[in-house]
Order: C-alpha cells, then structure tokens, then sequence
DNA sequence: TCCATTTGTCAACACCTGTTTACTAAACTT
DNA sequence: AAGTTTAGTAAACAGGTGTTGACAAATGGA
C-alpha cells in the first residue's frame, strides 16, 4: 500500500536547532506582525499565527504551550527593547542645551525603528489579558524607578523627595506614553505630524521639569 | 399534527416600544458585563452577548446591524457619562483650598459609580477597532479642548499662550486617565489603595500646575 | 552503523462563530 | 373585528477554533 503520508518536513536547514529557534522567530514575528492593524492580542488565532509562520497549527506546541505563552515572551522581548533603547539614550552624549527635545526626538525615532514592539506594549498595557497586563505594569513601574533615580543625579532637585521624584518620573514616563502612542497612529512619511508631536511632547515635559524645579517637597 | 414552533415569544410586558428598548438596554448591559473581566471589546461574540441578555441570537439583529454598531451606542453612552460627571464637578462649588484634592476625588469616585462604562472607554481607547478608536480620540480631544478654556479662565493664566494651555490640559487629562485606570484596577473596598492613588494624583497635578503658574509661552 | 530524539505533517474531534430563512404570536392600527 | 407590523423563536448553514494522536523523516549521538 502507499505510505499514507506523503513525503513531509520542509527542506533541511543546517543544524536542528537552528531550525527550531527559526520557526520559533516565525511565529513570534507572525504574531507581531498580525497585530500591525487592528487585532488585539486576544483576537489573534492560533491557526492563522502559525499559518503565517509557514507551518501547520499542531507545530506550535513545539514551542509554546499556548498563545499566552507566545504573549509573555513578546512582553519579555518588547521590554528589552525598550531598556536597550533607554542604554542607548543614555550613553549618548546630548547638547545640554536642548535635553530635551533631543532626547524625545531621539527616542521616538527608536519607537519607529521597533514599532511593532511599542504596538504591542500599547495596545496590551490596558487592553491585554490581566497577566500580561501585570507584567507590562510591573516593567512600566521599574522602568519609571530607574528614570527617579536618573533624576536623582541632575542638578536642582535637591529639595524633591524621592517619593516626588518617582510621582515627577511618572509624569514623564506618561507623557512619552502618549507620544509614542501618537507616533504610532501616525504615517511615518508625514514628517510635519510627526515634528508636531515631537515639538508638544517637549513643551509638556519643559513644564513638568518646571514644576518640578519649584516644587518643595512635604512643606505645602 | 403538532405545531412546528412550540409557543414562543417571552410574557407580555407593556407597551411594544418599552419592550423594545428593554432587551435593547439588556443586550448594551451584556456587553458591558462580559468586558468587567478579562475580555476587550473585540473579544465579545454575538452569541454570549444575546444569551447573556436572555435572547436568541438572531434577535440581535432587531437591535443593531452589528457588534461594531453596538461598539460605537457604547462609546456615545460612556462619554455622555463622562461629560455628565464634568458638569456635575463644575457645578459644585470646593473649597479654594484644596481643590485640586477634592476634585480629584470627586470625579473618581464617579468613576467608581459609573465602572462599566469607563473601563470600556479604557480598554478600547489603545486596544479597540480603529473606528471605535477614533471615536474615543475625538472625544478626548474635545474634553481636552473645554479642560484647557476652563484653564484659561483661571487667575495666574494670563502669560500662557492657548495652544500651552492646550498642552498643560493635555498633561492633566493623561495624568486623571492612568488614575482612573488605576482605579479600576483597585478593589472599590481596599479604602487605603485609593487613597494612595488620589494623593499621588493631587500631588501629580500640583506639580504640573506648578509648572503652568511659572511657565512663559514663546520666551525661552 | 544503528538507534533515539525531535520537529514537523495529516487527519480528525468537538465546539463555537456570524448570518439567513421561515415562522409565530403579541401589540398596534384601522 | 380584521389586518398589519414587529420582536421574538427555531433550525440550519458554512466556516473557523484549539487540541489530540499516530506517523514520518531528518538530525545527533553511541
């Protein structure tokens, strides 16, 4: 009788786990890829991920154990992202003229480059499944703890408590929140929009470092 | 031979018109409940949410073309809820004193009150189907626009340009919304958690209007 | 060289999805 | 009192869903 099933497995890519870890990328990339529009995290199918991946949907399980799986590790990867984006902020040397702007310019542009990573963050921050909602929170909190510290070291806020520190950290972190949501929404080409949403975000930030520079803390 | 249809059709309540608009009202509800946890509005399905308002699920089409019909009734009833708490917060009169404070608590405490309906509006504000999320940018856009003429008629405003009031509106209004999703992150009986929450918002907020009241437009 | 491991395929399962059709009985209209 | 409108039902549809189990073939180690 013929063999009932026909000649399988795809072509022989070198070594076997190279292999692995490649579908294993596919399918984390199917996912990102498949939220670029309006899918939430939640709408996508299983089916249709690792159809996209170029592979049959029984194959997934060789990686994950289910779609939350996948998710957590795309929480993982898109913060690491984001900290290797805040390393590189840091490291640069800015004119201390226009901190500011030069800083959200240039982290903006790193949203563009790995938008697909930021899509992921926004769109589960409020929306996503009440795990991955936590892991995104706990990453935002330490993330807002390392800026206080940051802001711990610049000169004039020696009269901030720290517990102000991280409320003004708050401030900030929110507020490039919503610019990076911005961009998001916004077409890469249309340069003006994007300058105008550069150009807000730095006002607002300007005046919350203006608040803070008058703030004393405890004494009302 | 027996009827093919057993008796259908649920008791008799009033008027036609009335009976309507109730399984109308059931089937919103419905949809609201079913996002109190875990599930974003895309997430829903036809079928759970007529069930769930104790209809059939062709039934469903008496009432709205669509699930993204009924999206859009849910965005227009959550933001007249939210315009409804803002008159009621203007109409109050606070003690100058601790305004900022008392306001913040206020409108949260509203939010409590009205849970369904701002944990939509937080839930499909980044996450949602494009036009539903059009429709809720639109909408803070406009309340972000009456928050910055408020602002405008406040003593101490006189040297900020209205496209800064704008910002100064825009900075607020994100500050109140993570609060809020705060909130509704919170169980309503943990009295300590909110407390927190409202205090860190007060002192978020001094903090910006701190930065507004010594904040010059144009000049650097 | 032979055997074990592993990454994938195929096929079937039980179930849930939105939508359409034909039908009913209560509520309104005349 | 007779006829029309309408909010609801029941049943079927075509198709998508996650998950399982048996099998294949290439890779890696003995």
């Amino acid at each position: 009788m013929p063999p009932r099933h026909p000649p399988s497995n795809a072509r022989p890519g070198r070594s076997r786990d190279e292999r692995k870890s490649r579908t294993r990328r596919a399918l984390l990339d199917a996912a990102l890829e498949q939220m670029r529009g309006e899918h939430g995290f939640s709408d996508l199918s299983l089916r249709e991920v690792a159809k996209s991946a170029g592979v049959v949907p029984a194959a997934f399980y060789r990686h994950f154990p289910s779609m939350e799986a996948l998710g957590m590790v795309l929480v993982d990867e898109s913060f690491a992202t984001l900290r290797q984006t805040m390393r590189n902020l840091r490291t640069t040397r800015l004119p201390t003229k226009h901190v500011v702007r030069k800083s959200v310019e240039t982290f903006l542009g790193y949203v563009q480059e790995h938008e697909l990573h930021f899509r992921f963050i926004a769109k589960e921050r409020y929306g996503g499944s009440t795990p991955i909602r936590m892991a995104i929170r706990q990453e935002v909190r330490l993330f807002t703890s390392e800026l206080a510290t940051d802001l711990a070291r610049t000169p004039g806020t020696g009269k901030v408590s720290s517990g102000d520190l991280r409320l003004i950290a708050g401030l900030i972190v929110q507020t490039v929140s919503l610019a990076t949501e911005l961009v998001l929404d916004t077409d890469p080409g249309d340069l003006d929009a994007i300058t105008q949403i550069v150009d807000d975000t730095d006002r607002q930030l300007r005046i919350v470092l203006a608040g803070a520079s008058v703030w004393k803390s405890e004494g009302e």
